[in-house]
DNA sequence: TTGTAAGCGTTATCAT
DNA sequence: ATGATAACGCTTACAA
């Protein structure tokens, strides 16, 4: 591995030169900057980041802890958040919690022995266990951006970015009622905001006066199968639902192909909406996506505080985004009778 | 931030004996890793991995580089690679190239200023851009994993997993000439891999005796009806393609919906297949995916040949992995006439 | 314009 | 069983 000391041999100048020149300060003169450029060049020179951070206290590392990364929600999030440091000029760190708190634990107290500076963390659990997380990254002087649907109270010192679902769900489930609907059937799995999601379903479904059942998968990609089940329970058992609210766009797929084998024409007779919002299901499948979460806008207002968190002493702050509800063909009036 | 000096004062002994008490060193009297366990958990002291891997050589550092890590693929590969990079307790580092081999050759050389010990590289372009990142990597003192369809010759000095797709292509193209089909629609966007998949393609037709005509959107993620218009110039304008292939999935059940809007019924008239392989897209839509591309498989090899590049020197190796054709429902004969 | 000395937090090595 | 010293590669602070 070549280091400062090795050009500054090669040219015969002091280590501080070299290092003076590679960080083009000025006061070099334009001969030996040449000369330490031109044997940087040749020996294959790679500053040494890590030792550049040891020294200056500035590691211009990021992290990022997400359940699930290969999941839609993780993958935008992770591109968000890659995009907005590569443009600083920043390394990320990524680690994937799967879900898992333990695993979230362990991955956030790595990277912060990697001396990152701010990490933006998609938390796997409830608010219960986001607390803990939160205290062991307050002990360190580096900035905490948790992107989430479920927070804590009192807040902890970091800043939130909270997806908020519950003007969306009112509306979807007034024009569901407006449609004709009576009772609502909610299918959860273990996806990232399953939870807060079926539960701003249920309380938009009261509100709308639509009865409403919950069938729940636990895993967070359960397979096919067990999604045709719930949605079977749902909406060919009584009391039947005329209309699917699926947490994410995949089990809402599965979940209509499954009632449309039963004989259920989606949109005519059953209704089915999901929870989407990435660019891989409002590609694949718009026709479901009724509720657009926007995982992008908050992964970017999540890197966004990081950045700004650098320069200004920002306080622990709060910033709600919104999810929006969106009209599709895939709801219609429930079928007669 | 709590270094071993201070736990060193607070508890009155070396920092060395510190360090050897949280390094789980023999040779340390109970009663001295006791307090010092104590100071450390009071403190809040979390370790310098920074520092240490300076000091050490060994920074326990992962990289990897993808073009679109949102990309179904994409996150395959970065989902292996993370879990494989945790289980041995690596970091890593996550770069999105976009696709941009400049963008490419940045963020590799920003990783390697990391010191990382091994990157695992999806490659942006073909296989030439790709000898000079090789070049690159190959100066430092860091294994090189690389997954790709296109292999350049001579192999530069790294780890190379090759997906080959030429079996399964040649299965989906005797298929397709068994069911009748006389012509062979290429739908080819950007996505990684398209090009050689195109190929591919093009030549399992040509073997198989099928006629085969091409279609190119360029973005990597092209627009809805980008797609639709590029598979209605191969299905509907002549000559005709009873069959169509497109390289991914996504595109597949775009171009497969724009079909069924024009009147052709996918499986009964034209068939229409896709290249996949991920948990996204089995999920969503098996039906299509009858080229099934082994991502994960792919990436746990690259994986897996960085760890044992640590231990043995092993030398610059090449694995092959075949991708594998699936029969589908969405192939049928052509319509007669 | 260039050089010298010291130190960032850790561990290898040798000493006690 | 514990400590002292130096060094990893770099940059800040000061001197020449």
């Amino acid at each position: 591995m070549v280091r400062l000391k090795d050009i500054a041999e090669r040219v015969g100048v002091s280590v501080m030169t070299v290092s003076r020149v590679l960080r083009e300060s000025p006061d070099i003169s334009e001969k030996t900057r040449a000369r330490v450029l031109a044997a940087a060049k040749e020996l294959g020179y790679v500053p040494d980041a890590t030792a550049r951070g040891l020294r200056t206290g500035k590691t211009r590392l990021w992290g990022l802890v997400v359940p699930g990364i290969d999941e839609p929600a993780g993958a935008a999030l992770a591109s968000s958040v890659e995009a907005k440091a590569f443009a600083e000029k920043f390394e990320l760190f990524i680690a994937d919690s799967r879900g898992d708190p333990e695993k979230e634990r362990e991955a956030v107290y790595r990277i912060l022995s990697r001396r990152v500076e701010g990490i933006v963390l998609a938390p796997a659990g409830g608010a219960e266990t986001l607390q803990s997380v939160c205290n062991l990254v307050g002990k360190q002087p580096i900035h905490l951006a948790v992107v989430s649907a479920e927070i804590p109270d009192p807040r902890p010192g970091a800043a939130f970015v909270e997806i908020v679902f519950d003007d969306a769900m009112e509306a979807l489930a007034r024009r569901l009622h407006t449609l004709g609907h009576q009772r609502l059937g909610i299918l959860k799995t273990g996806a990232w905001m399953a939870e807060p999601l079926a539960a701003a379903a249920r309380r938009a479904a009261e509100a709308a006066g639509l009865a409403a059942r919950e069938e729940t998968a636990k895993e967070m990609r359960p397979e096919p199968a067990e999604i045709a089940r719930a949605a079977e329970r749902l909406c060919l058992r009584e009391p039947k639902c005329s209309a699917l609210l699926a947490v994410d766009d995949l089990a809402a797929l599965q979940a209509g192909t499954a009632l449309e084998r039963q004989g259920l024409k989606v949109s005519k007779g059953v209704s089915v909406a999901s929870c989407g919002g990435t660019v891989w299901t409002e590609f694949a499948k718009p026709a479901l996506s009724a509720i657009r979460i926007p995982w992008r806008e908050a992964a970017d207002e999540a890197a966004g505080l990081l950045r700004a968190m650098l320069e200004e002493e920002a306080k622990p702050s709060l910033r709600r985004i919104r999810a929006e509800f969106i009209e599709r063909e895939s709801l219609g009036a429930p079928s007669t009778g």
